[in-house]
DNA sequence: CATGAATGAGACTTCATTCAT
DNA sequence: TATGAATGAAGTCTCATTCAT
């Protein structure tokens, strides 16, 4: 059984990219300096990789594949929405918390004006899927008369934007300087006010 | 003989210089797309501007003047918190839908890896000036009771993640097929839980 | 005016290529001996070519035009088919016994394996034209009882196959030390048996 | 448990070398493309031959040995010569018009700037082998009156050039749509001609 | 002031060749 | 013997930047 190699190679490679593209964007990454991390050569990413592209791509799909699922909470369809509302943007805020996957959204988004399909498989199988969810949670709050009439489409979003300019400030702005925002209080405060403004009865 | 260099040749240049840095992002950019869009030479670029680091970082610097100021409402001294909070949000939607400067979030997203001072100076010229002034509003509808006593400083972010995220989707997704968010709809969408969510007396 | 490069820099580089790709073929071909060769750099290369393969290509385009004209003898209508053929075999011979062009078919040949389109337009724009005027004195000199009814399609192979023998074997075995062929001298016996060979009343 | 390496290993490389070689020049060549085609990996190719060049050579080599001495005539000493010289065109052309060697004399050819040794070879064993047995056949039949007296040496490759001229238009033009060659007809013509052109008496 | 032309550093990528299993 | 994996040298091409006119 010829292996030097060991069998998890593509995904140091990935791991080593990641710091690398996260470090420089696609254009400003070098592939040296990812072979150079993982102590390889740079011709042996090609023995893993077809490109440079491929391996952005590849990239994007493994942290999609890998970080997705544990950023899904488990569901309580029994519970009444606003629980299940404040479970779900508290898992999202505690999973973002942890670091590994908080610079992807900035990667992204830097990179979705030279690689379109990266914005589309993103929106598609991350953003999109979450924001359904959250849809169907007020949807039903409000179908069971918890939640007051709104446009859940866009309080959807709404109630996600939190957790989007959380994630944000602290891979862009912490980094130079401005404190780190806390993404669990934020998230304990957000829900605390969407919750009452979304509640029947409430007063404007 | 008319005058060789038109004054305003240097906001021909970064005009020119915004529409190609937003379409592929400072590696990407060509300097040479800059100056075919202005119609004159590379070389006359570097008549104007030391070197192309120096041209993104004005470039950024500009937008700010620009676009800053006309994005600061008319503050309302006297009036009750709630009004100022919605008229704040609703001039702030209304200025990132008019979509000249909607790409500069994704642009600065995407370069504050490579060019912290811009993440910096966008941070302090911008975001936190905005932010500041959004938590003096709800600091003083606390403090007149007209709000619950929240912390304001997680709550001014959980109140401008809504726009944000409607910026991005506007320039990251909608791009790529995703149906475009209308950006003063969820403003109001947004204020309007918001507001009943900060109101005092309201039920958790 | 702005010039400091000579108008002619396009043939230099040209020129340069043509004895680089003779030498190595295309795959051999370092495009930084052409440019040492012309006295520029690399990169100057791509102001006049936009690839290696537009530099091979236009190089045999170029050799094609400059140098077919040349070797398109003086026709003379109204002499007999004897006298046009051998002169225009001996303009041929003349013409390959140059030397500038030479190593055309070589380096054609050797290439049209990588570069079909380049064998289809040697073949058009050279070969082809040149066979089917040989093919031309042939039909006359039969249609004038000058000469037998031979097959005059084959036959116009079979008179020019002296000369693409003798060009080759001058580029081919002579740098390897065979000696030479005098191609002239070559011509004058080819001529002088295929015009008894074609002549009527010969005996078999 | 079969013998590891089959005997004929070496030739099975040197066969799949062949349609690799003559399909992309010595240059443009792969060993990979040849070890997949022979259903090997690229290293074993290293235990039968020393490097690229090595196998390239010893290629040359060995059509060399395989391919000549099923061209060499049966001689007939004590036929008249035209009749000798009939068949030993012909035979060359049958030869030839097989197909399996068609493509040497391209490769050879466009190797020879690359490879010297290779166009010695080639010249050495196999052309001028060819040539001074023409010659030897035109110079009995000069001795015995039966031709005219012309320069041997010059009318042996008069006569060979049209089999060159076949092989080549074949190999480089009929790929690209030429109209082929028939060769054993094209030697029937030349062979035709210049009998009647190397016959005593003849009129000029 | 303006420019066409030139360059050099640097990036990606390929492939013959080697090595440990 | 055979191989999968690894590599380093080399080559093509790009682009920010400079220079002479």
């Amino acid at each position: 059984m010829p292996r030097k190699t060991p069998p998890n190679r593509r995904e140091q490679i990935l791991a080593a990219a990641c710091d690398v593209f996260a470090a420089n964007g696609y254009a400003g990454a070098r592939l040296e300096d990812v072979a150079v991390r993982v102590g390889i050569s740079k011709s042996a990413l090609y023995l893993q990789f077809a490109d440079k592209q491929s391996l952005f791509r590849e990239l994007i799909d493994w942290l999609l594949e890998t970080s997705l699922p544990a950023a899904l909470p488990v569901e309580m369809e029994h519970a009444p929405a606003s629980e299940r509302l404040r479970t779900f943007v508290q898992a999202g805020a505690k999973r973002l918390a942890q670091g590994d996957i908080a610079f992807l959204p900035r990667l992204v988004i830097g990179e979705s004006g030279n690689f379109p399909e990266i914005a589309k498989t993103w929106h598609d199988v991350a953003v999109s899927r979450m924001l359904t969810l959250m849809e169907t949670i007020l949807d039903r709050g409000v179908a069971d008369g918890e939640f007051r009439a709104v446009d859940t489409h866009l309080a959807a979003r709404s109630v996600a934007g939190a957790l989007v300019i959380g994630v944000l400030w602290n891979t862009v702005f912490a980094p130079v300087g401005a404190p780190p925002l806390d993404l669990e209080a934020l998230a304990d405060t957000h829900v605390d006010i969407v919750l009452q403004g979304l509640s029947q009865g409430g007063q404007a």
